[in-house]
DNA sequence: GGCGCTCGCCGTCAGGTGGT
DNA sequence: ACCACCTGACGGCGAGCGCC
């Protein structure tokens, strides 16, 4: 916008106004490490690339969407010995409250989480489990996948939206800038003809009379 | 020095717009 | 309809400044 406008008052000026000139993935990688928690999810989480990284008693939730409101940390009360299933800590996610569960040795998976060789299990906070869905290893592959996906496109957007932004508040400066100057340009014109309005008034008085 | 205020810059989001 | 791009709005952050 700032352009066109830029070149249309540059069209009807002089020299003083200047033409905005035409213009010539940070991805976010999961990490596999001992401590680390990948979450495989089958509901909510799945577009929202996740990971859980564990410390000592906190499992913290490092997840590149802030559109993800809820808990960061999760902390473990009882990390040296949970019994199977309890459940360590309600997460929000978009699809509401969920609950993590560990360890789980075995079960009906809804979500699954890995910290080393303990598997973790997430569900949804309300009631029973409902559509109990086996996490195998090809479709925990296939939404790693997608969320890599998802967290790359979403980078990418980002970057490009970043120096999109750079590149109109620069057009803005500019454009702000040659406004001022043709104030200014308009600003002498103005005393000019001002001048030139009162020297032909005392021209056309000492004539008339 | 600490505090509050203002200003400028930046990143992000949301909505509009034009091209395909 | 979808996509890429542009831009206004918003909030965060640091620097500079005056006041106490």
């Amino acid at each position: 916008m700032y352009r066109r406008i830029l070149n249309e008052l540059s069209g009807d000026t002089g020299p003083t106004v200047s033409r905005i000139e035409e213009e010539p993935a940070n991805t976010s990688e999961e990490v596999e490490s001992p401590g680390t928690i990948t979450i495989a999810t089958g509901n909510a989480l799945q577009n929202f690339p996740t990971t859980i990284v564990s410390s000592g008693g906190t499992i913290q939730l490092a997840n590149s969407d802030s559109s993800v409101q809820g808990l960061q940390t999760l902390t473990m009360t009882n990390a040296g010995g949970i019994p199977a299933g309890a459940i360590v800590q309600s997460i929000q996610t978009q699809d509401g409250p969920q609950q993590i569960f560990v360890p789980a040795a075995t079960g009906n998976l809804i979500n699954v989480a890995r910290l080393g060789d303990v598997q973790y299990q997430i569900r949804p906070a309300t009631s029973l489990p409902q559509g109990v869905v086996m996490a195998t290893p090809a479709s925990l592959h296939t939404q790693t996948q997608l969320a890599e996906e998802a967290s790359r496109k979403r980078e990418l957007r980002l970057m490009k939206n970043r120096e999109a932004a750079k590149e109109c508040r620069r057009k803005k400066k500019e454009y702000i800038k040659c406004l001022e100057n043709r104030v200014a340009v308009l600003e002498n014109q103005n005393k000019t003809l001002i001048e030139e309005l009162k020297s032909l008034k005392e021209l056309y008085c000492h004539k008339s009379d």
